[in-house]
DNA sequence: CGCCTCATTGAAGCATGTCAAGGTGAGTGG
DNA sequence: CCACTCACCTTGACATGCTTCAATGAGGCG
């Protein structure tokens, strides 16, 4: 576990011997990671657990822009801005690599697969966020949030019973509702006995009518 | 004009010297410079003019993920998905080039200042686009226009009277909303003398007043 | 224990979508 | 040149999805 490829396709070890000062932190429910405008020192990459990336209006209320799960980066955008553009919290028990920015950037002029491995992240968060502008902008509610829990059920493959850290008031943040609204359907879902909830633990009993659920739209009944 | 850096800090003559196939293309409103699902062979730099890239629901209703300006890059995703994930439509009379995707990979590879550049372009994409999440996932219509307006300004700045080739339905498809509302609300920002329009073109009279709007929230009175 | 935050539910109000109708303007074929 | 069409814009009346406000109960934690 220890020796798999963290990033980039090189593992702790190999990035350590390029001169990289990688750091494996543990962290729990609540952590921050670092707030917006912090000024951005390190890059992480997640190696278990979930994180939100958390965006407030000057209003006090907040999105989630997006979530990360294992695999993904974090903070990346230190790359260009000198401080980062959300802030990161940790959802469940993470591990994570903390990367120096500095010496990534070094780095990454000096190897090209380097170069070429942060863009392809990229563009995956940039595929990700474009799907979530897709959700956001074209369905209501019980879609979005169909929807939602069929991707993050794909982040944990042949699990039957899916870890599932996200508040209602999470779930609102992310997917532009209300808390009560998502309440409301989630209660909805699990007296239709399309899900089971419990204790931070999520089952899915019928994806195919979670399916039919996110593909309906506000403007049409299909029949 | 023709002299100008168009990419990666180097002009066409520069780019057509390293072996790079460069075109320059002429669009007027409506043509399609791909659709999605199309294999991706090309890309672009948009030098003048404006171009959405629309993302379609099985149910036939259109999303515009991003709307393109003057110095922005398209098509760049085919390198590294085979296809391209949205369709582009010119939207008003446009300058591009088109570089050839396997050349331009190619040349990333060689050219360090090259990847660099384009994964800065990135990560402008996906700032934008979280900046779009934050306004569908937190904003009301009304501020949601306004905020749009604005940032539509910023691009044409010190001209007193903006080129706006925008339709109803497209302001309806990017902000997420109904083309009746939409110009529900382009109405009333009239009657109010916010704003003014005419054949094509746009003129915002109270940018204080809008961004007043634009700030304001579904949840909160501020007095 | 007492104080949080979270989850759930109800009732009421408002924002937005839907449906329908009529008006304008641009392009097209006669 | 005209008439036709078609996409777009506007407006109204109505339906409904979603939020807000309020109240209650349940679990964590000092």
């Amino acid at each position: 576990m220890r020796d798999r490829s963290i990033f980039a396709g090189l593992n702790t070890e190999e990035l350590r011997s390029l001169g990289m000062e990688v750091q494996d932190i543990a962290c729990h429910q609540g952590d921050v990671l670092y707030r917006k405008g912090d000024s951005a020192r390190h890059a992480y990459t997640l190696r278990t657990g979930a994180v939100k990336l958390v965006k407030s209006l000057e209003n006090g209320r907040e999105v989630i822009i997006r979530l990360l799960h294992r695999g993904d980066l974090l903070g990346f955008e230190g790359m260009q801005d000198a401080q980062h553009r959300h802030a990161a919290i940790v959802l469940a028990p993470s591990q994570l690599c903390r990367l120096d920015l500095a010496e990534l950037q070094r780095l990454s002029e000096r190897l090209p697969k380097v170069q070429e491995a942060i863009r392809q992240r990229w563009q995956q968060a940039l595929q990700s966020s474009e799907d979530h502008i897709m959700e956001l902008g074209a369905k209501r509610a019980e879609a979005r949030l169909a929807t939602f829990l069929l991707q993050w059920a794909e982040h944990y493959p042949r699990l039957r019973s899916l870890p599932f850290p996200l508040s209602r008031p999470d779930l609102a943040a992310f997917l532009g509702l209300s808390t009560e609204h998502v309440s409301r359907i989630m209660a909805d879902f699990k007296r239709h006995a399309f899900i089971q909830e419990q204790r931070g633990h999520l089952e899915i009993l019928a994806p195919q009518s979670l399916a039919e659920l996110a593909g309906k739209w506000p403007d049409h009944k299909p029949d």
